[in-house]
DNA sequence: CTGTTAGCGCGTTCAG
DNA sequence: CTGAACGCGCTAACAG
């Protein structure tokens, strides 16, 4: 019977029923120091049958260590952040760390309240995919790097923070996949889902300077969009920018806009998968067919994406890698916490299939 | 300064800065017991500038209470679990208790060492959606109960653990999505993924043995699928069940199988969204055409089945709402230790779009 | 190799 | 209303 009034059983409850001292039972039920193999069959038998558990709050109280990690993203529900998420687990688990999970919705307050929580709770570190912008509103990141909690940033850097980063290569991604429609003849591609902004930007630089002040991801990606259209002298058209809010229903009223324009998109580019689905949404009501009529790439290659009609032609990031990569620069940023901060990044892949037509306007 | 190795400042560290005693700061700080405006502004000045933070470790030794509940599933990468989990961290989130995930890819060990950390780590409770089919296989489930961790069964029940459940109406999903496929005139109806078993079972009795020992969504699903037929009097072929192991490779590859039969089906039923998968990359190959030459209803309505061509008919699952309710009855149970067990029943809706055709050989 | 003792940081009596 | 003292369960020096 355990006498604590938790109901658990104690190391002194098993020290006692074993016949033996305290420490000599935390020893061999920790597993540390030297104690002789006769006590410790006595005290593993005494444990198994009063049925010890050791807490981990207690131990963790003296070691300072909770073999548990933070992570913190804007939704697990999504496909990309559940992705992430798994193959952080994945390889935290296999050192027997568990993971604590928020999402914040890319809200600053719940994101701030969350470190907060991970940092009460004395998380080994944090892997996080920030919302901040600017290293003005990552104070509270800092904050956590300075309490001395190993931080590191996953999908979207925030160069400044002097924190490890671990990314893919957005720009080069975004810029690829435009290249693969410039060659394939398109000239009005359109850009969905951009930074959103207060009203339709008609300048090149106010759209710029909108998409900085935005997540890094999604900034890069229209970086990219603008290099491959300067590459091939093509000019810049506002209209074909989405800039309202980010839900696939924004997405699929833009590109209705867009259609019913006297000059559309023959091209649709998606930086995300729930972009895509608004676009095709918009697509079937307007009838057009793809890619006879539309050519369309997006981002993140899930498994329905091969088995539209037709496939569609799709921006691999690796997700699970990403959260791999993470989680194993965070454990060794747990054991030398010395080294200097850098920034892994990892590519994508362009993976083409039926969704893009060439309409050999090219010479 | 702070004092201590951990270098974080203490409520003693506090309390000293403050020139009041230890009590009078953590009765502020803690925000419990009576303190006098005057010493609690002192209190939280001090407190503020040399950046204290509750150790919610050593809170949680004191008060037994860890604001910390574990999710166990099959894999936190999976689209539905995704969503289940997201509805049970927000709603848990709201009384700001967070929220631990493990993966566990169906395996009894990773679930069993699953479940010990979780009561190692003192989570206030735990939700689960596992891999056990009998109580015998439960032994750990039951142990966490017995240890007094609230638990609450997700997605997949299991009588006789004494556990609440929060599920959904497998049986009754199944049976309309069948019947609706009955009354488009369909007789031959491929069940995609069933119980694996390692011989293809030539009894019905044979299949629903192997139901019975398999998962308890999946073995409902096929007794659904069986009333369906059983109610039209439409006898069971067993070559238009999938017993081979579950991944969308082995829907394709059963689906392939029976396309390429004499007694090819007319309709497909999937059980999940990755047999849909599967089952689709097996209609393309075949150059069949859905729904004129194949009819098609599967289970989880992700966003992508409504941007089809043609758009699929889905059985919509309420996976955010499994979450919700789950961590509700959770929370509750934790207040009230003692009411008795119940099971909660969400229902599903059948969405129809297109991909079933009429093909009229009915009265 | 083993037992004793002192923290870890906070909640919580119990006098004053 | 305030402060001193003890306990939570475990690790870690330190003697023996």
């Amino acid at each position: 019977m355990p006498q604590t009034r938790t109901g658990a059983p104690t190391i002194s409850d098993v020290a006692k029923a074993a016949g033996v001292g305290r420490a000599t039972a935390a020893r061999t039920l920790g597993g540390y120091g030297y104690v002789s193999p006769q006590m410790q069959a006595k005290v593993l038998e005494a444990a198994e049958d009063l049925g010890y558990r050791t807490n981990a709050l207690a131990r963790s109280m003296s070691t300072g260590v909770t073999h548990t990690l933070g992570v913190i993203v804007a939704d697990v529900g999504n496909s990309f952040f559940s992705g992430v998420l798994r193959g952080i687990a994945d390889t935290a688990r296999m050192h027997s760390i568990d993971t604590l999970v928020i999402s914040t919705d890319e809200s600053r307050e719940k994101e701030i309240s969350a470190i907060n929580a991970l940092i009460n709770k004395r998380v080994d570190g944090i892997i996080i995919s920030t919302a901040a912008r600017t290293l003005a509103a990552a104070e509270h990141i800092a904050q956590a790097r300075d309490q001395g909690i190993p931080v590191i940033l996953v999908d979207r850097a925030l160069p400044g923070l002097g924190l490890d980063e671990v990314v893919i290569d957005n720009r080069a991604a975004a810029r690829d996949a435009i290249r693969c429609l410039i060659q394939a003849g398109h000239r009005r591609i359109a850009f969905v889902w951009g930074p959103p902004t207060l009203s339709r930007p008609t300048l090149r630089r106010e759209l710029v300077d909108a998409a900085s002040d935005n997540l890094f991801t999604e900034s890069e990606r229209l970086e990219g969009y603008l290099d491959a259209l300067d590459d091939e002298g093509i000019p810049f058209d506002p209209s074909l920018i989405m800039t309202s809010e980010k839900t696939s229903e924004h997405a699929r009223e833009e590109m209705l806009r867009m259609f019913d324009s006297p000059a559309a998109p023959t091209a649709v580019f998606c930086t995300e998968s729930d972009a895509v689905i608004g676009a095709l949404r918009a697509i079937r009501e307007r009838g057009l067919r793809i890619p006879e009529d539309i050519s369309l790439i997006g981002f993140d290659d899930n498994p329905w994406a091969e088995v539209m009609n037709p496939p569609l032609s799709m921006i691999a990031q690796p997700m699970h890698e990403l959260g791999v990569q993470a989680a194993r620069r965070l454990l060794t940023r747990i054991e030398n916490t010395a080294t200097a901060p850098e920034r892994i990044t990892l590519s994508t892949e362009l993976i083409c299939r039926d969704s893009v037509k060439s309409i050999g306007s090219r010479p």
